[in-house]
DNA sequence: GCAAATTTGTTCGTATGTATT
DNA sequence: CAATACATACGAACAAATTTG
């Protein structure tokens, strides 16, 4: 039943945290204070904050110190705004996969900016061949963005499409420039594809490499991403096929998608709740 | 630039595990053979399997050794399927929220159940109150349900409603077994309510106590849980409002959320793909 | 049911390396 | 360069969980 001196130790700083002892970006007391402090070895106080460290709690930094982390406030990011079968409602496009979705996040008093395309040809890995229609390490075009909100990193997008396009007629989509009205419009003037539907994929996984530096998670795989695959689709001759993968990949702690359906308040989504880690408590 | 010897031995037990000499499930060399094995101290080859374990590929059990994780198939779930604007399509009713969600398992050969709701009545948490615009702390029903696949806990999902329902006619909402029919149809007959729409939030937070217990998630806050809020409206005398706030905890990193949206390939969800934890690589 | 053997978990002490100011 | 603070590494001992005889 005697919990070990560690989680003790560990519990309480996290009351001294959570009761605002300690404010967010607060130094803690330094592995050597902190042994005096509690009567323990300093492996046990370390033990105690690796814990701490391992929830998010605080941070610890070479030569510095520990500081109790900073909150981030999540942002929202609409992803869907799905009409009534009858009825009036949003447009098809919207939100994360379509359209920049700057509209939404100036919305929200914030700024956006992203970089300029990166442009990738490679054999399509798997789950992009599988979704795109195309054969296991077909050729593909990927145009990445990294996209930015009050400066910070926020995400990278990425949209493949079938290497044919190019010799197609869809020769910019290889260059390295964003295209004047967006891709969809150039797909639709280049190749007569117009989109019709899309699926969208929703899944947490820890972050590869790349994904971990640009958005400046930690590298102890205690944080993942939240990552929206959107295969879009149009009208072929012969039926429906995918014309597009889109792959957007986010901080999973930083982020709530919305999705609206039939009739709701407002055009627009509603705020989060405060408090939306404490959903579904019991008594 | 020379990396740590735990790093080192973390590397090689990860490429060793990757590679297959060790298979999921496998026992790996307890921590005396690592020892003599790699030449290092005890505590050393500890932190290795350490870093492996919140990495999430092995886990360590006191008195019976470490095993490689064994990875569980993401299960896919139907969160919407929004129709076009002028078109035939899925009703709005579907997948997380608003049905059982039965059939749509069903459909992947895998078996459902849940357990008989289990009615809660107490003051509102923030987020709760806010989304069915109710006041803060007042009293609401909340109706929970825990829900399994294949026999394994799957999701925790409580819907809340305000406790006056039940005072204006809805007695069975605190009643602790099933309304026949579904709560929808119960609400509609009893008070008239016709949902309308609603709106859907989804984020990823580290597990509660009672969920992490519930969907035997780790304790070592490395997992997170993966939360959709849905919000339902009617149409009421004075405009749209909340009737019911619908809380559905899945684990994060064994779902798959799809969301469809004008006209895609069959009427139902296409598979995951293969790979998935690959997507957006960059050459 | 108990005792022994095995294996991981906790705690201590010490020394040295590395990052930052 | 010096001081500070966290990171890595070693060695040792005992505790707790599990299996086995």
């Amino acid at each position: 039943m005697t919990e070990p001196m560690y989680r003790q130790i560990a519990d309480d700083l996290r009351a001294r945290i959570e009761s605002g002892a300690f404010a967010q970006g607060a130094k803690l007391p330094t592995e050597s204070e902190l042994r005096v402090g509690y009567g323990a070895a300093r492996n046990t106080v370390r033990e105690a904050v690796r814990l701490l460290a391992s929830r998010g709690l605080v941070e610890s930094r070479p030569g510095l110190g520990t500081f109790v982390t900073r909150h981030v406030e999540p942002f929202v990011t609409t992803l869907a705004a799905a009409p009534l079968p009858g009825g009036q409602g949003a447009p098809l496009a919207s939100g994360i996969g379509e359209d920049d979705g700057f509209a939404g996040i100036r919305a929200q008093g914030r700024t956006p900016s992203a970089s300029g395309p990166q442009v990738i040809v490679e054999p399509a890995a798997d789950s992009v061949a599988v979704r795109l229609g195309v054969p296991s390490g077909a050729q593909v075009v990927g145009r990445r963005r990294e996209r930015y909100i009050d400066g910070r990193p926020w995400s990278l997008r990425t949209s493949y499409y079938p290497f044919e396009f190019v010799a197609k007629g869809g020769t910019d989509l290889v260059r390295a420039e964003g295209l004047p009205g967006g891709a969809a419009a150039y797909l639709e003037q280049r190749l007569g594809l117009v989109q019709v539907g899309y699926t969208e994929h929703i899944l947490v996984r820890p972050p590869m490499a790349d994904e971990a530096k640009f958005l400046e998670l930690p590298d102890d795989g205690r944080e993942s991403v939240l990552t929206v695959v959107r295969t879009c689709y149009w009208s072929a001759e012969y039926g429906l096929a995918p014309f597009k993968v889109t792959v957007t990949v986010l901080p999973a702690d930083r982020v709530v998608l919305v999705i609206n359906s039939g009739v709701v308040p407002g055009g627009t989504a509603p705020e989060p709740a405060p408090g939306d880690h404490a959903d579904s408590a019991v008594a």
